[in-house]
DNA sequence: AATGTATAGTTGTATAGACAAGTAATTTGA
DNA sequence: TCAAATTACTTGTCTATACAACTATACATT
């Protein structure tokens, strides 16, 4: 009777509205809790539920003691799909952030443009991040992407935002399918170094390949991951084999958080 | 540094484990926001944000008037999915064999029984298998399984059968939701002797749990993989990390968690 | 210049209370 | 007997307040 639609869903109706419309995009800075206490005449609780409406759906990102911020359209609907390492960490509350240890345009490699599926000297892009969760490095990535697509991006600042974020913002390129394989590796001198652990420590080492919705390669990466810091976990596991390396595939089941 | 542990998450941690344990199996009642708070000595607030993971995540339904009432997720996927290694082995035209390296029954150590879910000094099944692909070792499978639910088949072959095919074929257990957890470890004796590497060769270890459609636990286990001839592969899904609160010893008032 | 220390502002968590809205069983009244 | 009203519950929404945890800035001290 008194309110068919909630005070908490019209605000966040209204925010919706005005975050599309572009209204917070200096700095992506969005108001405060307070603000909008003020703003909208009703408890900080209301104002919350609706904030907590946006941050589900990814639209915005809030940071203990910092502020709220938007981001630009959600990644992925789908929690089961590609997630990337960005929105993980911002679901657990982890400050994600990037170095860039290498960068550069080249043709691509043999090995590669054959894993990638690229025409005989297409050019990629190969670059090398070290990410950090709360300043605790976590992963090397070691990336091809494809020049063709990740021109369009390549001069932002890949350190503090999301490559796929980035990649959605200011292009038409979707990603669809991914695949990855899963190796244990000995830490190397690089891995030592930018991951500060021992040489020789067991590390995880994931290969993936990220395609298009078009089914053209994006990114080849090898990602070796701090074991100790980051687990993998899954919860649907395919299988496949791979002949050439006489190396055989795997089934399983999943399990659960401990 | 470290961050306390919020209650409504402990609150939400405890009231999952009980809904696997089958607590509220009886019409699927859960009981009321007013019941919760009393058990519990918090707000209700806190309740219904613990509440409101559980109904996130797909464990709980509410409806208003009514109740809230518990959802079981039952199998979705497809018995191949459940078959394992030795289906998996025979699509390839590989041999899969196996060594019984222990065989024993014995109440739940104090860890395992945590994990698992089981009753203080329930007893389990504890099986270390060795695993061939073409009389190749490939796998060091440590297993508990419950014993309530693995009785029925305890005495069969082992070494050429698949559990799971027994399972399905002598019982009426049938398996549910599961999910697992990938690490990287190093080679120590056991693994050296029995998968033939050297000491320190980086392994995955693969910690799986697995659940009846009812939810309980049917089987936990520790796999240990030679990385170089087995690869792990999935089609999406990256990591995960923790939250790291393995709470709860066992049996304290419901107010006393915190 | 470097380092520590308040402090003001932010989000995160928790409490206690209130009323609305929906359901089911019981009671009441014709 | 039947239907309406009462009641005792449930979940949904909202308010108001408080403190904890965290960040950035300004300022003081060394």
């Amino acid at each position: 009777m008194d309110q068919p639609v909630p005070k908490y869903y019209k605000i966040y109706e209204k925010l919706l509205k005005q975050i599309r419309q572009g209204k917070y995009s200096e700095n992506n800075l969005f108001p405060s809790d307070t603000e909008l206490v003020k703003k909208f005449r009703v408890s900080r609780g209301t104002v919350r539920e609706a904030i907590k409406l946006l941050f589900q759906q990814g639209y915005l990102v809030r940071e203990q003691g910092k502020g709220t911020f938007v981001t630009y359209k959600k990644i992925q609907q789908d929690p089961d799909r590609l997630i990337g390492f960005t929105q993980l960490m911002r679901q657990h509350n982890i400050k994600p952030t990037a170095l860039i240890i290498e960068k550069e345009i080249l043709p691509a490699p043999a090995h590669t443009g054959h894993i990638m599926n690229l025409e005989n000297g297409e050019k990629v892009v190969r670059i090398v991040r070290l990410r950090f969760g709360d300043n605790q490095p976590l992963i090397i990535e070691r990336s091809f992407f494809s020049y063709k697509l990740f021109e369009p991006i390549i001069n932002m600042n890949l350190e503090t935002n999301s490559i796929y974020e980035l990649l959605y913002e200011h292009t038409d390129t979707r990603l669809g399918d991914a695949n990855q394989r899963i190796e244990a590796i000995s830490a190397g001198q690089q891995e030592q170094e930018l991951l500060e652990v021992e040489l020789s420590t067991p590390l995880l080492l994931i290969k993936r390949l990220i395609h298009t919705d078009f089914g053209a390669v994006f990114q080849y990466s090898e990602d070796v991951y701090r074991s100790d810091r980051i687990n993998f976990y899954t919860k649907t596991v395919p299988y496949s084999i791979d002949r050439d390396h006489h190396t055989l595939p795997l089934e399983l089941e999943d399990h659960n958080i401990f």
